[in-house]
DNA sequence: ATTGCATCTGAAATCGATTACAGTTAGCCT
DNA sequence: AGGCTAACTGTAATCGATTTCAGATGCAAT
């Protein structure tokens, strides 16, 4: 069977075969409303018989707009990341819009190709999950402020002059301290995250607010770390091992560290919960089949891309004018697993 | 300080500011070498001065392209599947094309949605890791062969119409098991993923492949699992500890399978390795930390993404019209760890 | 019957870049 | 000097959809 080497359908074909204008076809599409009923039935009928879909370029062209929506991670390969990068996708699709994701921490990316996905000729708003762009943006803002619309989730910038969406990092670290002290705890650490990290701050003055709360000793040899990476918690370990006075549990920035922590010890001789009691923040899906059970506090993820997703969508639709940049706190919840235990026991 | 309220200056704008047209502009940007010394220097240098960014949408509708590339992701949540993900985005990044994610298996996702990213008003090229959406892509391609060039990467499509990169899966589940028997065990089972997927049924062909060439015995009963999620791994160890006659090693299809597994294995008192050897897949970035370090065949991640859109470009700039669709198959490695054991001790 | 209004539809401009084609200029050759 | 070529550059058509504006139609009210 031979075919005809079919065109790819346009507005106008459709218009032809339903015997309207053009103009009629994309009222149909955009406002159907606005056309009556049967002009609307003959024109769906041969959008289906033609098989059009419609030129999004030409339609974004039109519109003046780009159909997308630029996703800023710092570290694609973390589980944390990519269960938020799925809440956002999931809104953005509703809305007919692309997200395109962008690694802001891939080794050989040159800064000017990052700077390029920030401008509005690359997308019509940008959520950012990495914190520590606004110096790059704002210096080139500065010379020309054609951005589009910004929101930081997860991490923000450290001037607070954008909007956005974050746990409530600094109660987090409360509830994680707490509950490290109601276990009968008096030695707290911290692996903290890297330095001038806006979560490595949060979490360490929540850290730090809990411990004087509740009258506790603060020791600077205590805090140990400085990425959020398995291999910080690896080393701090050995870091732990060679204290002349050990803490008796740890609080660790992340679920990642806290496993790195964990195994470093396992292969040196040191048991957890047994000899130290461990803390994670994230909850990432591994970290309930974690040896042991990891204790951690739990951010709502999805939720979390979520509410960015949307707040971003305001902005965009210009429904969120008013000065302040909103800023939205989630709560987070304390999961207590097998990983903090009884002291002494 | 008052500004002018500056529209985004478009390729007339610096045109009018070189002192060139329109076109001479285009031609600077995109074949430099065919502009004149002067010229070309004059229309760098207003493209600078007046911060000319190029809107895409309107050369994408010229061009007749789209300039995204769409992603199919199984699961974003895995970072199994990020790694591959980075590899990909970078390389497109390179040659200025959007990479858009798609999460096939998210929840609420009406499947004409996935459609609709298939169709090639949406991209300039497919990279699917998700081998199952084939039959709704050729139900739908019969309709209207409409398609944009696909490749598959890391799964594929099962009847091999359609080209791919992959890891040489039977070849890795052969390692696995001749890694175990070398280890002394007789009696191997196997944590299949999901029924019907082509890694499944690849890594089971080399895994039974393995134990003839060894003679070794196979039973039904010891090929449990059915999914390549953590908590099929949890299942099967309470399957396995049912066993009356239980295989001294386990090959898990992958690496969250088998954290499953040893988690909880673990709650139940049995230790891997010392009552059970326990062998993955992937090695994704967490294995080397976990309790024990997970032995496991080790898939070139990045590698494979980047070959895959490599490939992809060749497709979509039309240097690969040779008949038979390309197979890649690159080679796996075994990682061996602290998950493994002689048998009997 | 005429006017007024609401409802619907079409013609044409428009979005901003690319590129085929044609025109200009300078340089070279005979 | 005239003609020819090569090297550039400009004009204008084009990509495919959206939307403004105005025209057409039908109905109700006077």
């Amino acid at each position: 069977m031979r075919m005809a080497k079919t065109a790819i359908p346009k507005i106008k074909d459709v218009a032809r075969v339903a015997g309207v204008s053009a103009a009629t076809v994309s009222r149909v599409l955009n406002h159907p409303e606005t056309v009556a009923e049967p002009t609307r039935q003959a024109v769906l009928e041969a959008t289906r018989r033609t098989g059009y879909r419609i030129n999004l370029a030409a339609r974004n062209l039109r519109r003046r707009r780009t159909g997308s929506i630029v996703v800023l991670v710092p570290n694609l390969g973390n589980p944390f990341f990519s269960a938020i990068l799925a809440g956002i996708e999931m809104t953005f699709a509703r809305h007919g819009l692309n997200v395109v994701v962008f690694d802001t921490q891939q080794p050989d990316v040159p800064p000017e190709l990052v700077l390029e996905y920030l401008h509005n000729s690359r997308s019509d708003g940008i959520i950012s999950l990495d914190g520590g762009i606004p110096e790059t943006l704002l210096k080139n803002s500065g010379a020309r402020s054609s951005l589009p619309p910004i929101i930081f989730a997860c991490e923000w910038d450290a001037n607070g002059d954008y909007p956005s969406v974050r746990a409530d990092n600094f109660e987090g670290a409360r509830m994680a301290v707490r509950h490290l002290a109601a276990l009968g705890h008096r030695k707290i650490g911290h692996l903290q995250g890297p330095p001038g990290n806006v979560l490595t701050e949060a979490r360490r003055a929540g850290m730090t607010a809990a411990i004087c709360e509740l009258g506790l000793e603060l020791r600077r040899e205590w805090f140990l770390g400085g990425s959020f990476a398995l291999e910080s918690g690896a080393r701090a370990a050995i870091e732990w091992i060679d204290l002349k006075e050990r803490p008796s549990a740890l609080f660790c920035a992340s679920d990642q560290i806290a496993f790195g922590l964990i195994s470093e010890l396992h292969r040196n001789g040191v048991y957890v919960p047994r000899d130290l009691s461990v803390i994670g923040f994230d909850d990432i899906d591994i970290a309930s089949r974690f040896i042991p059970p990891l204790t951690t506090i739990r951010q709502p993820r999805t939720q979390l891309g979520a509410a960015a997703a949307e707040l971003l969508l305001d902005h965009i639709e210009g429904r969120r004018d008013t000065g302040e940049p909103v800023r939205e706190i989630l709560p987070v919840e304390l999961v207590v697993r097998g990983s903090t235990a009884q002291w002494p026991q």
